[in-house]
DNA sequence: GGCGTAATCCTGACACTGTCAAGATAAGAG
DNA sequence: CTCTTATCTTGACAGTGTCAGGATTACGCC
């Protein structure tokens, strides 16, 4: 067949809806996210999506599942390039979790704001906390002893990826981003006892 | 006319709206949202809500203009009650942050996180600012310097908040009131320099 | 090779949504 | 009392998610 023939048959339906999915909450925001668009936007019919995910909840979660791996992995890049010792990676854990929520920011909105995605769901529960336990993890490797320590790291890290993520504090994301990971970092190293 | 008279002119429309639709937010959450259900809760037709507030968007503008100044309220609630020192003030504004976020999640939810609301109207523009300005206002007063200062208070307070109206962060979310006010002051005192 | 089953995708329909246009009703000014 | 204006309703339209049924293709089995 040639190339710009639509075989009956897409071949990564699947695949190729998640990334048209994730487009379409990008450029349209999640309130606007719109099932029929992103039929469309992958060149099938309206009600091919169902097939692969049930309704529109189900190709939210599994959108919101791979992206909390895709979090894990941001985390997981910083960590790769930074001191080994502990409070360092936590650092980097947390300069990663802002990474995410910046590059992504309706995504992130996907994974921590929204109740579209089933949270009960067996691929995406696991996944999300898998997630932010990680952090937590870290935080104890740090010298953590309590779930207040526990609580402050978290609540920072995600405090200033949320902020972010909407586009304010201006004072922080319109640095450079060397200046700015650097007050990340700071402002992270706060929350350690 | 008897008490339930539905007269053709509601008398107040435009306030038992914002109320309808503040109910409907905290019932079927943000991404639920319909502004015929607000005008079904009201008792009015559906097209009623566009006199006065133009469309749906316009409604949930008004909603985050009131929501901010409520949330402004809030902060001064705590401070009201609390020691005259500008930490612990600012300890308290963090905490009516904080408490903002769990009495009200949906509303909380619609000031920080929806793109639905026109921040650029010139009601909601002036609130929204003014509810996180006050927050860094007291940082300064409380002897923050630096933008390091300001953004570190408003994240952990911020990312407290959002935790806790999402849910997450159980281990505080759960505890009594006296001991989570405890454990979120310890927190946001981090913060500081 | 051919056949039957199952997976995959499409078409058409339904109820619901936001928005607009036009009309009905009531309040208030003069 | 009349006229103007604000307020609210009715009806229509396109777009949405979801379901039922049918069309098309892939794949295992003979």
């Amino acid at each position: 067949m040639s190339s710009d023939d639509k075989p009956y048959h897409h071949g990564d339906l699947r695949a190729a809806l998640l990334a048209a999915a994730e487009a379409e909450l990008a450029e349209r925001g999640i309130e606007a996210f719109s099932l029929r668009s992103v039929a469309k936007r992958a060149g099938v019919s309206h009600a091919a999506p169902a097939h692969h995910f049930g309704d529109a909840g189900g190709l939210l979660t599994a959108l919101a599942a791979e992206g909390f791996r895709q979090f894990l992995a941001a985390q997981a890049a910083r960590e790769a390039v930074a001191a080994g010792d502990p409070a360092s990676q936590l650092v980097a854990a947390g300069l990663g979790y802002v990474d995410f929520a910046i590059a992504r920011p309706t995504l992130f909105r996907l994974l921590w704001q929204s109740d579209r995605p089933d949270f009960t769901d067996a691929d995406l529960g696991p996944a999300a906390r898998a997630a932010y336990q990680h952090l937590v993890d870290q935080v104890m490797a740090a010298g953590g002893r309590t779930t207040a320590d526990e609580a402050a790291v978290w609540a920072i890290a995600h405090g200033l990826a949320d902020l972010l993520a909407a586009g304010r504090l201006r004072t922080v994301g319109t640095l450079p981003t060397d200046a700015r990971d650097a007050m990340v970092a700071g402002i992270i190293r706060r929350a350690l006892p």
